[in-house]
DNA sequence: CATCAGGGCCCTG
DNA sequence: CAGGGCCCTGAT
């Protein structure tokens, strides 16, 4: 069988694409344990089945790879669990194309605790919310299982851009295009995946030409983000350590940003483990199932429960039972959840 | 073939 | 604070 994919695609067309692109072999250049507070469930801590698929991460049970851009360097890393369940651990697996320093390992390892809620202790999630009769199942499912997401804040900001008013298909496509477009291919452990793009091509791009991956008004979004955010450094560490409320105001003083993506920002990128202010239709429809068992329950009456039953935790809390849900999906389709998010 | 809604947000009135 | 418009696509 022949391989075809994107990237081997364009080398061979040449001219047609603006850029032939060979990918780069990264090599494994360093290796570290970072100690988690137990429980942890390693695989649905890393890998979540309702985020939409994406060609720069890699997952197929056994194996969890995926790219990290950082200090400007096109990095990809492998994560294994390691350690028992009395002291679990996370193992990452470092991999450039050139050696790491020792700052750069450091940093690596903080980016990847956090972006992987590794340091969170949910002893008082689960005291808060283990009681709950509907939560119960999912938490015994899943325990230890932590919000993650292995995006910084722009390239988070780029899937919940190519998200809005849209179907997932379509999100795929546009983010696909992106990483054709300003994105880089390396090959790592023989997989080919996508890296994330410096965001000052996509800033010297501008409008139009992301117009012309038919982005849509899209680009009008992504391309003043960019700009916003290169005026702004430093503002992803800055809002780590913000409250939640300065938080939610800053995120919407970028453009393109509202109360959806705030939402899921919050909670992915910045670990607010309550931020649930907000349910957009498809999650109410969602939520109307899984706590009241009917179709359509109005966003306040939802709201006001998840308040009640989970306070503080109440996204972390959301959390488990979404992606229970769609793991049990994944292995045998929920009927009426497919109607739902059908590709 | 035409029409329309899809995992929002901005802007106007 | 409600609602029209926005780009494009696949479903109908």
């Amino acid at each position: 069988m022949p391989e075809v994919d994107g990237a081997s695609l364009a080398a061979r067309r040449g001219s047609s694409s603006r850029r032939a692109r060979r990918p780069v072999e990264l090599e494994l250049r360093g290796e570290l344990d970072i100690p988690v507070p137990p429980p942890l469930h390693f695989t649905g801590t890393v890998f979540k089945p309702s985020h939409f698929p994406t060609s720069d991460l890699a997952f197929d049970g056994a194996l969890y790879l995926r790219t990290l851009r950082l200090g400007g360097r096109q990095l990809a890393y492998r994560l294994r669990s390691c350690g028992g369940s009395a002291r679990p651990k996370v193992h990452v697996e470092l991999y450039g194309a050139r050696p790491l320093s020792a700052a750069l390992v450091d940093a690596a390892r903080a980016e990847l605790t956090f972006r992987f809620d590794l340091g969170a202790d949910l002893r008082d999630f689960e005291r808060t919310c283990g009681r709950d009769r509907l939560l119960a199942p999912a938490l015994e499912r899943w325990r230890g299982m932590r919000v993650s997401t292995g995006l910084s804040l722009h390239e988070f900001l780029a899937v919940t851009t190519v998200l809005q008013n849209t179907t997932v298909r379509r999100s795929v496509q546009m983010m696909e295009a992106l990483f054709r477009r300003f994105g880089s291919t390396v090959l790592v452990e023989g997989r080919r995946l996508s890296g994330f793009w410096d965001p000052r091509k996509l800033e010297a791009a501008g409008e139009q030409e992301l117009r012309d991956l038919k982005l849509g008004y899209r680009a009008r979004i992504l391309a003043r983000q960019v700009q916003q955010l290169a005026r702004a450094p430093g503002l992803e560490q800055e809002l780590r350590l913000s409250s939640t409320d300065e938080l939610r105001g800053r995120l919407l003083e970028l453009y393109g940003v509202g109360p959806a993506s705030v939402g899921y920002i919050a909670f992915e990128v910045f670990k607010r483990h309550g931020a649930l202010e907000h349910v957009s239709p498809w999650e109410q429809q969602i939520f109307s199932r899984l706590l009241f068992g009917r179709a359509l329950a109005s966003p306040r009456e939802i709201l006001a429960a998840a308040d009640r039953r989970w306070g503080r935790w109440k996204m972390l809390a959301a959390h488990y039972l979404f992606e229970d849900l769609f793991w049990r999906h994944r292995e045998r389709p929920v009927a009426w959840l497919a109607k739902r998010i059908r590709l």
